[in-house]
DNA sequence: AAGTGGTCTAGACCACTTA
DNA sequence: AAGTGGTCTAGACCACTTA
């Protein structure tokens, strides 16, 4: 019953079409949005208080307050004690971005992956694994390039450091060279880090090994992982696209 | 008392440095996100129920479902009934990226949005915002080039195609030439779409407006914008970045 | 000082999933 | 059939912010 009486309230405060909230909290979320989307309450608009609306759709004010929680979380609304939740101007948003290592994305493109390592050798650490204020340099760095071959043919140019102390096991390694991603999802599946994308020319090394033309334009994806604990920067990987590639994602 | 006995719970349990938990559900968020990414609890490995958790923490299962529900947003667990709450394999993450149009883009540099409008012409609608099914192409399109510059310096060119029947106001325009994204914000701040990003060569034209070379790499984002209410594809945004250009986000 | 959101409690009922 | 998470209630106390 009172969920019911809810649910009229959306359809004749915004006519939200074909989406029917299944509970209650779900109910006030899509009338919000539905009065935010179709203008009825423009940006800067003072929303009614949890307790209004807790009153309006006959609810707890809990119900009302994680249905503007979440819509806070989304950046729809802004929410400030005693000032009370009003709507956002909608310039910035944000989009969620599937972060993949290189054996992952091919995977999932459902084609196999292989690993072809060009080089590996030992480095001086470079500035990007130096952390801030840090004064210890002894640290050795290895330093690898490959391609990853998505069905035999190649996807990713991958060059990229790892910290020696951080990943002792890719210096023991012997016999076939696993790629250095698979090594770091087997240590830690969750490391945090950033993410830079950019576009360069492939060099010549770059455009033999992905089977295009030198000064091409290649997509960029940088990584840099820290460890999980101490927020030490502990991997750069490096991935270099073919200029077929793109990177998708909805808002 | 009890806020208290979970703290030295955070602390016994994982070591957690440095970030001490404001409130009940944050401390047991931070307790369990310290036993995963200390690897105690590796993934596939099954949590405690809300019950015994709230036993442990001595408090109410709400309290836990919170802690949990965040975490399974976040992508750190998996919950399902009666089967409870595991720890995820980690090799999908979600990272956040910043969606901002150009004019906003500039703006939050902190420089000056100035936009040199190049072309203005009708087109037939181009396959993009056609929408699947619609048998209607009456609809008319406009077709705009234009450069973004940020205090003086060209930032972005832009290539854009407007819906007529979205976006009536762009067709009547006279004198000097708004950024078409100005228009946009000011009609719907809210826009939902899609975001694509590629690599390319600059061709005489962008390389020309942008001041670098032709065949310099460019990256591109393009945008397929939807109206709120119905999801009908009503804008196409390329625009082309510069080389020393990069898009950056944390994960 | 007063209003508003942030969080928590103790209990409840239900939905889903596995055994 | 039983266990687990999903959601809700009615009430409470507190933190923050503005007037």
């Amino acid at each position: 019953m009172r969920v019911e009486s809810a649910r009229v309230a959306i359809v004749s405060g915004g006519g939200c079409v074909g989406s029917v909230p299944k509970s209650g909290y779900l109910a006030i979320k899509g009338y919000i949005s539905t009065m935010i989307r179709s203008k009825e309450w423009p940006p800067g608009h003072l929303l009614p208080t949890e307790t209004e609306l807790a009153a309006q759709f006959d609810c707890a004010r809990a119900t009302v307050n994680r249905a503007l929680g979440e819509l806070a979380e989304e950046q729809i609304i802004d929410r400030r004690r005693k000032a009370g939740s009003r709507v956002r101007d909608g310039r910035e948003r944000m989009a969620n971005l599937k972060i993949q290592f290189p054996c992952r994305e091919i995977e999932a493109m459902g084609k196999d992956h292989r690993y072809v390592s060009l080089k590996r050798e030992m480095c001086a650490l470079p500035m990007l694994l130096q952390n801030i204020g840090e004064t210890r340099l002894e640290d050795q760095c290895l330093r690898t390039e490959g391609v990853h071959y998505a069905s035999e043919t190649p996807f990713q140019f991958e060059r990229s450091w790892f910290r020696r102390n951080a990943f002792p096991e890719l210096f023991q390694e012997g016999g076939k060279v696993k790629a250095p991603c698979i090594t770091l999802l087997e240590k830690n599946p969750f490391y945090h880090g950033s993410l830079c994308v950019s576009a360069s020319k492939a060099n010549h090394i770059e455009a033999r090994h992905l089977g295009i033309k030198v000064g091409e334009p290649l997509i960029n994806k940088e990584y840099i992982l820290t460890d999980g604990l101490e927020g030490t920067p502990v991997a750069v990987m490096q991935i270099r696209y073919k200029p077929d590639y793109s990177i998708s994602c909805i808002f």
